[in-house]
DNA sequence: AATTCTTCGGATAGCGCTATCCTAACGAAA
DNA sequence: TTTCGTTAGGATAGCGCTATCCGAAGAATT
């Protein structure tokens, strides 16, 4: 009789349809619709036709808030970009964001601005909210983040970066699986990247190639040790060639960064800025003053962004694939969440050079 | 007895420090920590000093899904933007995001392509989450979409347009508050905007002045009433000057356009581009086929985007309080979510002309 | 002085779900 | 036949918090 009791309750409350109304419907229990539900356990088929009908008719939705607490896990998915003006960042989040809201999940972003401790301050936030997973861009972070990382337990996939050299796993010396395992992450090789290029540029028979980077984030950095590479293989090598600003990335910048370096090195053949947004800018400068590219000086940018395809000359770059990495790092979270191991802890995505008119 | 039963227990559970351990730590009530915690109702000043500390020595942070679950709504505010691949309304959402959290409230970003069907869809598994308040851009929504608005009865602002006219109340007939006080939005009379920037063409002496116009979303469609009026004024109005293209919005497509339009009316001396993208692309255009710009044909944009003044020429474009509106429309949910009445349930933050070269 | 009103703290019942433990039934092995 | 496993469903105790109801104490009114 307590039953008809707990019944009878259940039936008002807060007016929504619960997971017990479904149990009622269905002439079943609670742990059944529950189970039937998530596809957890063996339930007897017949069963789950039977709640899934019910559930349907009555249109049932589950709560996330109660099964969040009762679980003792969210439905959320964190990502954290740097910024959202480098339209880059735009493409890898709509890629995340649109596999995982696939698979049911809700992301949340987070745009830490290249600050160690926004991005801290962040992540301790956001795991407050005990979210299912985590994609973080770049694997450089604060030791405090690492440890919150860690400590958390909370599945995590890096984005945009790869491991400087696939380390032996015995080289890595803390306790933890993940780090057994190495950092699980999606992207590519930024220092083969800025290698190709400079590459590219030298044999077009460049000599006196520039790398001229802002905001100076440790991608960037590995874009630079590329060009350096590729460089002292060729003798080309001059540190006079490095211009590095750590000002945040812009078109405007670009501009003022090109005029600089054509005043002062007029010896100058190519420049091979860090990103495109610089290089789109360097191009409409070019045109202002009236100096001719490729013909005076190439230009060359990396990321291919939009727009790049229509400048004039139309910009010579590299293409990142980053709406790849978006979605695949999404899955491998996935895979990550629901406790499989992904075949490759570290995925090369590639990269392309995209040879164009301005260099 | 039982007291001390419950305290037992409540010390173990999942190892997490909860409210309860707070509450006795402090020697008070749980009901007494939650309040001074959450500033609700009046609490002793030396109760809520005590609290605060010992929550703080302990480490104590809320559960929000406990938080949900009791309370019967979430710590999440839904924002709903058209696109990512417009910066406009990137930068809407961070200048909203950023607002938000500095209240303590999640983002959830959802985009809907300008998609009805997945407008309504986005909602409607947001309103599961029982979100705080909802950002919406635009007025023009599907009437299952505005139906399960009303119904869910969650605070909502949009953003980026404002009713035609300001109706009187007793215009709307619906029954539910929101209703009565009209929309809550905050945004600018894009119609205004469009027949100033036509406006400023005229004055400048163009006679055969173009709207071109991609995306066609509401509100192009009222720029596009904006630069009718203003060619009607002026005896100047002529159909075929009315060049719209339902495709995406892009660079490339405004490159496009321009080469058509120019190709098919040559004595065109104005275009006037829906959005700055296009009008990029134009400037862009221009320059590959030798159109100087403004003597020939002179070009404007509308929203001032990034890259708008790096162009050659600059770009004259409508600079619109887009960041403003983010904020804004976020400080007036935070009201609404506080059962407070903002005083002005239309903010219109108007928007400017910037005068520069391209015409 | 007696009464009512207000204020502020405590007790406690859920919020809607999942995790855990338990039990019945059935088949396989002895 | 007996004894185990094994499988599939049920019962129920929380998860950690807030909302509601109460009551005690002081303030205000009569």
């Amino acid at each position: 009789m307590k039953t008809t009791a707990t019944r009878a309750k259940n039936h008002r409350s807060t007016g929504r349809i619960t997971l017990n109304d479904v149990a009622m419907a269905a002439g079943v229990s609670p742990s059944t619709v529950s189970r039937a539900l998530r596809g957890e356990r063996a339930v007897d088929p017949g069963l789950v036709a039977r709640v899934l009908e019910v559930s349907d008719k009555l249109g049932y939705v589950p709560d996330p808030a109660a099964r969040a607490l009762a679980s003792q896990r969210s439905d959320h998915v964190t990502i954290l970009i740097p910024l959202l003006s480098n339209t880059l960042f735009v493409d890898l989040l709509e890629a995340a964001q649109r596999t995982l809201r696939a698979a049911g999940f809700q992301t949340l972003m987070g745009v830490t601005h290249y600050n160690a401790s926004e991005e801290e301050q962040l992540l301790r936030e956001q795991l407050h909210h005990r979210p299912a997973g985590m994609l973080i861009t770049g694997l450089d972070h604060s030791t405090a983040t690492q440890k919150l990382m860690m400590r958390s337990n909370v599945p995590c996939v890096h984005l945009m970066d790869l491991p400087d050299e696939l380390q032996p796993a015995h080289a890595v010396s803390k306790d933890s699986e993940e780090t057994m395992a190495g950092p699980y992450c999606v992207g590519f090789r930024q220092t083969d990247a800025g290698q190709a290029m400079t590459r590219h540029l030298i044999a077009q028979g460049k000599k006196r190639i520039v790398f001229a980077a802002a905001q100076l984030d440790p991608r960037v950095m590995q874009r630079l040790k590329g060009w350096r590479i590729a460089l002292k293989d060729s003798q080309l090598y001059d540190p006079t060639l490095e211009w590095l600003n750590p000002a945040a990335s812009s078109l405007a910048l670009g501009g003022l960064m090109f005029e600089q370096i054509i005043k002062q090195s007029p010896a100058v053949d190519a420049i091979f800025f860090c990103n495109d947004d610089l290089a789109q800018g360097a191009l409409l400068a070019a045109m202002r003053l009236g100096i001719k590219v490729p013909a005076q000086v190439a230009i060359a940018g990396f990321n291919d962004l939009t727009g790049s395809d229509q400048m004039w000359p139309p910009l010579t770059t590299v293409r990142t694939p980053r709406a790849q990495v978006g979605e695949a790092a999404a899955r491998m979270l996935l895979q990550l969440i629901q406790g499989e191991t992904p075949e490759q802890p570290q995925l090369d995505l590639g990269f392309e050079i995209v040879q164009r008119q301005s260099a």
